[in-house]
DNA sequence: CCATTCATAGCCT
DNA sequence: AGGCTATGAATGG
């Protein structure tokens, strides 16, 4: 089932089929279909109030470079910024390689992928880079 | 200092 | 198999 949760930054949807997220999108997506009965509108509550809270179950991942590179990310505090060769050395891979491996990453924000930045810049965003500048913004905020 | 080029590794068709 | 990146470092002007 698909829902619909309205962020202060703007509203997102996901993939909740009962028992893990499987996906999250960065915009409307499907009906709207509001629920905090689940874990993952419960993280996203306290996310957005600026706690931590374990993560939700989450949908396998399809690789297992996508699984290391997932644990990589969970390994940043929030608030903090690492550049795409950093990730790249400590996951012993190439800058390029973790670009792609980000993009295709199907749950931004849980696996907080906003949180790789380019070496000189913000870098992209597969849900648009305002997301990534609004979501920057609000960690730095705490 | 800005623009272009290439190496690189994992993903998609 | 080949092309495509959410890069980075090196090179040339």
């Amino acid at each position: 089932m698909i829902y619909r949760y309205n962020s202060p930054l703007g509203p997102l949807s996901y993939e909740w089929d009962g028992e893990v997220c499987r996906h999250v999108w960065l915009d409307i997506h499907g009906p709207e279909n509001i629920s905090n009965d689940n874990p993952v509108a419960r993280w996203l509550d306290a996310y957005f109030n600026g706690s931590c809270t374990s993560l939700p179950a989450l949908a396998e991942p399809a690789t297992s470079f996508q699984a290391t590179m997932r644990q990589g990310l969970l390994e940043i505090p929030a608030g903090e910024v690492r550049t795409y060769g950093e990730l790249a050395r400590l996951l012993h891979t190439s800058p390029r390689a973790m670009g792609q491996a980000l993009g295709a990453n199907p749950l931004p924000i849980l696996i907080p992928c906003h949180r790789v930045i380019a070496a000189d810049g913000l870098g992209g965003f597969a849900c648009g880079v305002e997301w990534k500048k609004k979501l920057l913004k609000f960690e730095r905020g705490f």
